[in-house]
DNA sequence: GCTAACAACGATATGTTATATCAATTTTTA
DNA sequence: TAAAAATTGATATAACATATCGTTGTTAGC
């Protein structure tokens, strides 16, 4: 699906929980949309540096990641301590109470993957018999994509981690 | 178990491994086992200077905690940006592949649990069909531990998350 | 349209987490 | 005991993040 209908429907959605996408929000979350890669505040900044799109610092960035966070368009990594756009913007949205996320530790490629209902379910209760209680549940699994794995196998100097 | 066990068992699976648990290091690990929850490595500087143990700058401590984890005694929860001595020193502490950790995001207690064989299982199943390849399998939970979630009910300015 | 209330944005300061580097010291090995 | 290796000390700097306050822009009621 092309980025322009997923910033559109983006805006709808938000239109729908009484928030505004302004001209601002749009832009960061395009350019997360644009880079597919997981990227840092400062990453995003830089990159409108560099694109001279206009300015957008840092401090910027945060409260509107936070902002897209909260309607639920981008999640954040925490082992990463990067963000990703949500691939399920323009699907159905609403399936997906818990997130799993591939990141490759060395380009940063992120998959948002859906594990089988059962599994969570069966998670769910494992942890139930705890005395924690689980909350915005979000699984983040450390990886090497296939790319880097290959990358490692013909050059010498790349590092791995 | 006790602590002065614990730290003798992680002694002889150092030399096992051919590398020195040293005074300093014993400090850090036995600070970490004291302290139930988890701590940053500014947390356990600050710990040092407050309990007079003598001084241990925090440039000290993450060379320790890198040691330490080296040598699978410790675990770095990155979702926290926080380090927990590992629960298995002193059981059999091979049998955990994949560990899976609860931690309650306000006061940073964990519990270190084992889940479902079958659940795991699922999940590395689920990125075998993906171009991702696990490494390090960790998974980091975030909960309100039940201690947490009472204090919310019964006062009004404890902040959630 | 005007104004009050609120939301969004800009700017600065500061806090927290982490890595890099090189010198000094201690321990091990030959 | 001297050379080599491991450990520790010390400083600088990078990377990630929050707090605060003033300004600008938008919305809603009059």
């Amino acid at each position: 699906m092309k980025i322009q209908q997923i910033l559109e429907r983006a805006e709808r959605l938000c239109i729908e929980r009484g928030t505004r996408l302004t001209s601002k929000r749009k832009r960061v979350l395009e350019c997360l949309l644009r880079h597919k890669n997981a990227l840092s505040a400062y990453n995003i900044a830089d990159a409108f540096k560099q694109e001279a799109e206009g300015d957008m610092p840092p401090m910027s960035v945060y409260r509107i990641l936070e902002f897209l966070e909260d309607n639920l368009l981008v999640h954040k990594l925490h082992t990463a301590n990067k963000y990703v756009a949500c691939s399920h913007i323009s699907c159905d949205h609403r399936h997906y109470k818990t997130s799993q996320f591939l990141i490759c530790l060395k380009c940063s490629k992120v998959e948002e993957v859906s594990i089988n209902n059962l599994v969570i379910g069966e998670l769910h209760k494992s942890i139930e018999r705890t005395e924690f209680r689980m909350i915005s549940p979000q699984f983040e699994i450390n990886c090497i994509c296939n790319t880097c794995d290959q990358d490692k196998k013909y050059s010498s100097n790349t590092q791995l981690i």
